[in-house]
Formats: C-alpha cells, structure tokens, sequence
DNA sequence: TTGGGTACTACGCAAAGCATAATAGCACGG
DNA sequence: CCGTGCTATTATGCTTTGCGTAGTACCCAA
C-alpha cells in the first residue's frame, strides 16, 4: 500500500463506518463486506473491528449479540443518539473540507 | 482540538503543503500563514514543519536558503520532478475518494 | 476429513498531528 | 538601552490510527 493513502484514510474509515450504520443495523463481517465494495477503500477485517469496538466505548454506538447461521454471534450495532449527532458533525466538515481543497487544487 | 478532526486531517496537510507549493517557490512560515486563511485547517508551525523535512528527504521537494529580511534564514521549498508527479497522484485519488464519499453520505 | 465461507479477537508496529519549548535576528517605543 | 513583538526554524515526546499477522470457532459440502 502507498502509504500516503494510508495516511489519508485516517479518521475517514470512522466516518465510513458510521454513514453505513446511518443507513441501519450492521454487524462487523457485513460491514467489511459493504466497505470492500467501493475499490477507493479496500478496507480489511483488521481495519474495521477494533473502529468498531472504539466507536462503542466512545458511546457513539450500540450492540446487540445475535447467534450465526455459520460461525460465532453475531454483533449487531447501530448508532446511538451520540451517534447520529457524531455523524452529521463529521458529514457537515467533510463537505467544509471538500470544498477548501477544490479551492487550494484550482489554485484559489 | 476534537479527535476525529486530528484524525480526518492526516495525510490531508501533506496534500495542501504540496498543493500551495505547485503555485510555486515558498517557505514553511509563509505556507502556514497561506494554510491559516483557511479555518478548515487551522493548523500550526508544529504541524507543517516536520511535514516539509520528511517531504524533502523523500524527495518530492528540494530547499534554497535565503537570508532573512528579519529573523533566521528562510527555507524556500519548491517541487521535484517527483513531487509534481505525487501531488497530481493525490489530487486524483482526493478526486475520486470525494465521489465515493459523496455516495455513501447520500446512503447509496 | 478437509477445504472454504462466516465472524470475531488480540498483538504489535509505523506514521502522522500537534503541544510545548527553545533559539535567533530585526525593529519599534518608551 | 531594554523589553515587546514579529519573523522563522528546529527538537522532543505523546497519542491515535491503520493495518499486517495470527489465532479461535462454527457450519456445510465434496
């Protein structure tokens, strides 16, 4: 991986992570599972379970132990009110910073 | 500071630094009061200093001193060959991070 | 019984942002 | 003559994040 790009996705991956969850319910392989779809991301287990169990001890989400068809419980979370406050926050600066930087690429 | 904010910004300023210095030649004190302009960012001398010396010693940047009107030397920094080529790399992949971004905030 | 898909946990490293502080030269007012 | 403030850079150390690697555990089909 390039580095760099590591760099850029720090932060940004809690914010992926809470706008799925914005959408409903998920549990941890699921989410991995959706994030893998956009190629931009190419997230990876390791990546996203321990976003997930910080998010939670930040009280930004909630769990909810479900068994499997196949393999261990599943671990529902969904956002907390903290949550979805955390995430409108995040989106609202996200769209300050995308604007700045389009400002600073054209050269102002 | 909020956290995430920290968070969200790594990887970003190395992108600014290199965008500001694609208008062409300037030096760390004059980058931060261009950066500063800009609220999103907010940043500071401890931030983009050490960010300018890791950018030259990967070679995307090459210094020139030059005696100060007031105060220690400036360092004029201004893009390698190599830097060129990154920060075009990055706008490009900022560009499309944006789209990916764009789509999941409005759930899909 | 072996391979593959599901699902989660734990350990440890490298890198970035940033607070804090130190250094140093010039100019201005009192 | 001395302090205050602006210019301009360097050094040290902390916290957090992404992520590679590895391990655990359950189910089903060939």
């Amino acid at each position: 991986m390039d580095g760099w790009i590591t760099q850029l996705r720090k932060g940004l991956l809690e914010v992926c992570l809470l706008n799925v969850l914005r959408r409903g319910e998920s549990y941890g392989y699921e989410i991995v599972q959706e994030l893998k779809r956009i190629e931009e991301l190419a997230v990876s287990e390791s990546t996203v379970y321990p976003i997930l169990s910080r998010l939670r001890n930040e009280g930004l989400l909630k769990v909810r132990d479900v068994p499997s068809p196949a393999g261990p419980p599943r671990r529902y979370f969904s956002l907390t009110v903290a949550g979805k406050l955390r995430v409108a926050e995040m989106n609202a600066y996200w769209e300050l910073l995308g604007q700045a930087m389009g400002k600073l690429i054209q050269g102002k």
